[in-house]
DNA sequence: CCCAGTATGGCAACCGGTTGCCATGAGTTG
DNA sequence: CAACTCATGGCAACCGGTTGCCATACTGGG
């Protein structure tokens, strides 16, 4: 057995070592470096010192065995390069760091199996868990009894979490759409797992019902940019004047299409994106679509989790950014 | 103190608390759990059982502790956000899985301080590290002597790495530049403490001197979208006809710019990125850029980390991809 | 039927820290 | 000058696993 530093070559340098060089009992030694107040100041100073020179690193696998406690979060999202989770990254990074604590992320590309894995694998190293969740709610309610978890973008009492208030957001869009005199639109679906898409789909049929205006549901599709090709024909084949895609992702794959086969856009259809993600606004034409707060939300989750609010239900407001792709049906 | 799993009510269940459970000693039921062959099949079946019904986890923090290994990677980078990054990220994570590790991702912000907190906060938890270095060279050397270390886009020996051949991408754009019939080139400078910048600012001059094309260095500038605006209006200022950016962030924001203040490209300007980013392809015009094969990077990074390949110095070639966003100058 | 060989299980040490409790000695006060 | 505090440091247990070594029971063979 190796119990070196991970070099192979020496071993690293313990508390220990430190302890018998400075001439100190290991609990001196540990109290100086780590719990200063409790051991004279000249003490602590030569500790540090031979510490310091020993290249003394503390071993936080050692250090966190005790207490259970890392100071460490884990941030678990399905793809960590769909830019819909930047937000949600950068807010968690920021209110993480301000409270002393270090996030950890990883991919569950989309499959639930991995999620749980990586949860698994990480349960033991962390504090606590920010979920963007693809597995079922048993499993999430199992895990939430196990490690401290909050929810983006999912509700699940009793777990506590951050969603988006489809219902306005669509409304918002629906209220656009009208304004520009639509009534044919179709919804691109996204995930069958996705708890969102089921929600942004009622939401939008009730407004189009205010509104007398007819949806056509179309779908589902992934929602990456590979998906656009099918989901703008399936679309023009169709009566709509105007498609709400599941996110901003298969909406730009969708204006990809359309530019490739000669649609106007908004003449010939109105396009409406989902999340407002990079790219959004420097695609052809630019994207109308709805700004989710991901980095308020990123915040907002960490302070649950590290108790600085109460764990809760929030449902954050997200407007709509009117942009090129939309306008008046060409009659 | 509170010892329990963490939700700060009952106790976890231990080894333990299974052995004596299940009528065995401690090492039995461990071995039973994870040194299958050592004990008989039907204690190790009763064991499993018992593990199961009582909902048993081991507490991966203390199972590494004698070992020190954790089969986890830890992967920083400068910006997680960076859509530069995500092949990366998605061959590390890919790699890694195949071999049997969990990679955990960490974001330094551009920052070396921060990107040294990470790894210090992470070291004890990971079995190696893949980075995209910020910090100097003497502290990555420093820390490759505690853990093992590959750089992704660095050449530092004696640290294993990979990076790109920017003596050849510098040529091919150049040979595209001349082609078209360019002979007055910008450069717009990345981040001083980018090794990258450095490497290409060297790389065009040379190749620019080869073809008698005058090459003038501007910046440097922020690699994001919000220096676009300032790196196009210093371009404007000058001679050019043709920049090439540091990255296709920077050459985007220049695009934006661009558009903005009604200037056509490539009619009046052409512009050249810098590494395929996602949006590349469906901004306005499309980019010509260098697609560098990032996502191999991350898979030989990671074989380099678990061993599968000789720790070594692996340069890969990035090729042009020539887009809309380059043409003829105006005369 | 006895003995050797082997499969199985248990004791205890160990990984590298932290911390409760107690002993000691210096400093303070009556 | 003696008694009492209090600051300081040390012993040892503990966190939750893994594993080397040994004891035991059971097997099969002579």
């Amino acid at each position: 057995m190796d119990h070196s530093g991970g070099d192979g070559g020496r071993r690293a340098v313990t508390i220990y070592d430190v302890a018998r060089e400075a001439g100190v009992a290991t609990s001196t030694a540990s109290r100086a470096l780590s719990n200063p107040g409790r051991v004279s100041e000249r003490t602590r100073r030569h500790v540090e010192e031979v510490a310091s020179r020993l290249g003394y690193r503390a071993n936080r696998l050692a250090q966190a065995l005790p207490s259970g406690r890392t100071r460490m979060l884990g941030l678990v999202v399905p793809d960590v390069t769909n830019p819909h989770v930047f937000g949600l990254l950068r807010g968690a990074e920021a209110q993480a760091a301000a409270a002393g604590y270090t996030v950890v992320f990883a991919d569950s590309e989309e499959r639930p199996e991995l999620e749980a894995a990586h949860v698994e694998r990480l349960s033991s190293f962390v504090d606590g868990f920010v979920l963007s969740p693809r597995g079922d709610d048993a499993a999430l309610r199992a895990l939430a009894q196990v490690r401290p978890v909050v929810l983006f973008n999912r509700s699940l009492a009793p777990v506590p979490g951050v969603t988006f208030d489809f219902d306005d957001s669509s409304r918002q869009i629906v209220d656009h759409l009208v304004a520009l005199g639509h009534s044919q639109v179709a919804y691109l679906r996204g995930p069958v797992t996705s708890w969102a898409d089921g929600r942004r789909r009622a939401a939008l049929a009730r407004h189009c019902g205010v509104h007398g205006v007819t949806l056509t549901e179309l779908g589902p599709f992934a929602p990456t940019l590979g998906s656009g090709p099918a989901a703008a024909d399936a679309a023009l084949a169709g009566p709509a004047t105007a498609v709400v895609a599941f996110n901003d992702l298969l909406a730009i794959g969708v204006l990809q299409r359309l530019e490739a086969r000669g649609v106007s856009v908004p003449g010939e259809l109105s396009v409406v994106g989902g999340d407002d993600i990079f790219g959004a606004s420097f695609c052809h034409p630019p994207l109308t679509t709805i700004a989710a707060p991901t980095e308020q939300a990123g915040r907002l989750l960490v302070d649950m989790l590290t108790g600085r609010v109460p764990g809760d239900e929030l449902v954050l407001h997200a407007p709509l950014v009117a942009r090129g792709s939309t306008g008046p049906p060409r009659v």
